[in-house]
DNA sequence: TTGCGCTAACAATG
DNA sequence: CATTGTTAGCGCAA
């Protein structure tokens, strides 16, 4: 999926020299406790003494706990940036989201929902870090932010300071054009309401499937082009029985419970009364196949084995898009799970009564084999909370005014762009290879709910303090891969980094990568896409 | 089913 | 940098 994309447009240098800058230490701070961090972040170092957070802090800057510091000239300035470079991008990913993991869930340590929390990172890595306020980890003044090179000065820039500059440049780049996304979405919406309307005539098991767009471009957090669209068809199903299927509490096997004057399903039982994935999936697939007929690529890259999508492609390759069509099974009025008992802890981010309504909502099902130890099990579901997701993203806030017009701007979705367009960049440039292609944007988007969950307040997500909030959320990433713990947000049994499903190896070469970027200024983030 | 009102996000303007 | 106009998506009601 993905690729690249007209876009190489864009982008043009223009930046101000790196000038100093530096910003008073950016608040990075918050324990798990999570303090007040980012504040402070760039703008005006004005009182440095109170907004410090208190904890360890210190590791303002880069050279955060990385063994090396990486930066060869020392302390640093002036990169040069090759403003062009060609790179395709995309997180190629968006592939099945969750991964599929079997039972792992390996442990889990105990921090429940704590996270990792600075100290864990520094203790890791070596002591080396020291990571006391004022004394900052290595010699040089750390000081300043890792945008600005060496030069301590810490007088603010204000908004942010260089760093915090570029950071809003590459955000800009990763805006949809207005164009491109008109055009996309139209030719999008017409084949969506195409394939619904033949769908529900051809096949009456299917005539009451519903569409429900998810995915990145439906939260507003699609990067560089609209060239990806997720979108779930729905069908309501009578009540169900859950048969967990593997340890990691995302797998099921499906049963209907007894209904006397059977139902549209009845046709996708199998012996054993379970409900056959793959019919279904197949079922579908051979409708829509008929129905786009030779018009979209060839018939078998329809459908990737264990995936639950079925991917038609439109349009030719300078705008090229991808529309992933995932089968979903609506079940309503269930509880959930047990699996999900200890998930969604968002009840200081985003209250319990927000908590509760989303509760109140049906979950889905999506035709996803599970995979135990080398074992395919077919026939099986995946849990899928895309709805959800999607609500808490366009929700984000701990304010009801969060972002709105008249409120307060804060910067989560902006992290999580830079996060899966660093990840995106990354893939593209080591071409996959060393396992990166083991990552996906679907570990973004779960490390980044667990972020909003450790800072849940607005005021931990100034816009004004991207650079520090991204640097903080980049922290609790690489503390994910070296901690191999990366909790599902609903099913917080389901590791999505056991060493099961992400060796170590790939993630130490993630880790690496992204402490490299990290201490110098993101380089990647100059190759334009 | 259609249309209205609202929001988020672009894009142009100054 | 703030303002304003435009568009897509979405929920709601006629």
């Amino acid at each position: 999926m993905g690729d690249q994309c007209a876009a190489a447009r864009r982008a043009r240098g223009s930046r101000k020299a790196p000038s100093q800058s530096s910003a008073p230490e950016p608040p990075r701070s918050h324990s798990a406790a999570a303090k007040p961090p980012a504040r402070g972040g760039g703008r005006a170092g004005a009182g440095r003494g109170d907004a410090r957070p208190p904890g360890e802090h210190a590791k303002a800057i880069n050279p955060r706990d990385s063994p090396s510091p990486t930066d060869p000239k020392g302390a640093t300035p002036a990169r040069s940036r090759t403003e062009k470079g060609p790179a395709p991008s995309e997180m190629g990913s968006v592939h099945n989201g969750k991964g599929s993991a079997p039972g792992e869930s390996n442990a889990v340590p105990s921090r429940k929902g704590a996270v990792p929390t600075r100290k864990d990172s520094a203790r890791r890595e070596k002591g080396a870090v020291p990571k006391t306020k004022e004394s900052p980890a290595r010699g040089p003044p750390a000081v300043a932010s890792y945008c600005c090179t060496g030069a301590e000065s810490s007088v603010g820039v204000k908004s942010g300071g260089v760093g915090a500059r570029r950071l809003r440049d590459v955000l800009k780049t990763l805006s949809l054009g207005r164009q491109d996304t008109s055009e996309a979405s139209e030719n999008v919406n017409q084949l969506i309401r195409t394939l619904v309307s033949a769908i529900r005539a051809r096949e009456s098991s299917f005539s009451s499937i519903d569409i429900l767009g998810t995915g990145s471009y439906y939260e507003h957090v699609k990067i560089s082009a609209p060239n990806e669209f997720d979108i779930m068809f729905t069908m309501p199903a009578p009540r169900v029985e859950l048969e967990q299927c593997d340890g990691s509490g995302a797998f099921y096997y499906v049963r209907l419970k007894r209904n006397p004057q059977g139902n549209d399903l009845d046709k996708f039982l199998q012996e054993d009364g379970t409900l056959a994935a793959c019919k279904m999936l197949f079922a579908l697939r051979n409708i829509i196949k008929e129905i786009s007929n030779h018009k979209h690529t060839g018939p078998d890259s329809l459908h990737r084995a264990g995936s639950p999508a079925i991917t038609l492609r439109i349009g030719n390759p300078p705008m090229e898009i991808s529309v992933d069509i995932i089968l979903a099974l609506e079940v309503r009025s269930q509880s959930w799970p047990a699996s999900t008992q200890e998930g969604l802890k968002i009840e200081k981010w985003l209250g319990s009564k927000v908590k509760q309504e989303y509760k109140w909502k049906p979950i889905y099902l999506v035709p996803k084999h599970a995979k135990d130890g080398r074992v395919l099990k077919e026939d099986t579901w995946r849990l899928s909370f895309s709805h959800i997701e999607k609500e808490m993203i366009k929700n984000h806030g701990n304010t009801k005014t969060c972002c709105e017009s008249k409120g307060v701007k804060c910067c989560r979705k902006s992290c999580l762009k830079l996060l899966k367009h660093l990840l995106d960049q990354l893939k593209t440039k080591d071409g996959n290879r060393r396992g990166l292609d083991k990552f996906c944007s679907y570990h973004a988007k779960t490390a980044f709910f667990q972020a909003c969950v450790l800072w849940p307040d607005d005021k931990q997500w100034l816009f004004t303090d991207l650079e520090s909030c991204f640097q903080n959320f980049l922290d609790y990433f690489l503390d994910c891969l070296n901690n191999a713990y990366l909790p599902h947000f609903f099913i917080p049994t389901h590791n999505l980094f056991s060493r099961q499903l992400i060796d170590k190896a790939s993630s130490d070469f993630l880790s690496k990568e992204i402490k490299y970027e990290i201490n110098n200024r993101f380089p990647i983030f100059e190759l334009q896409n």
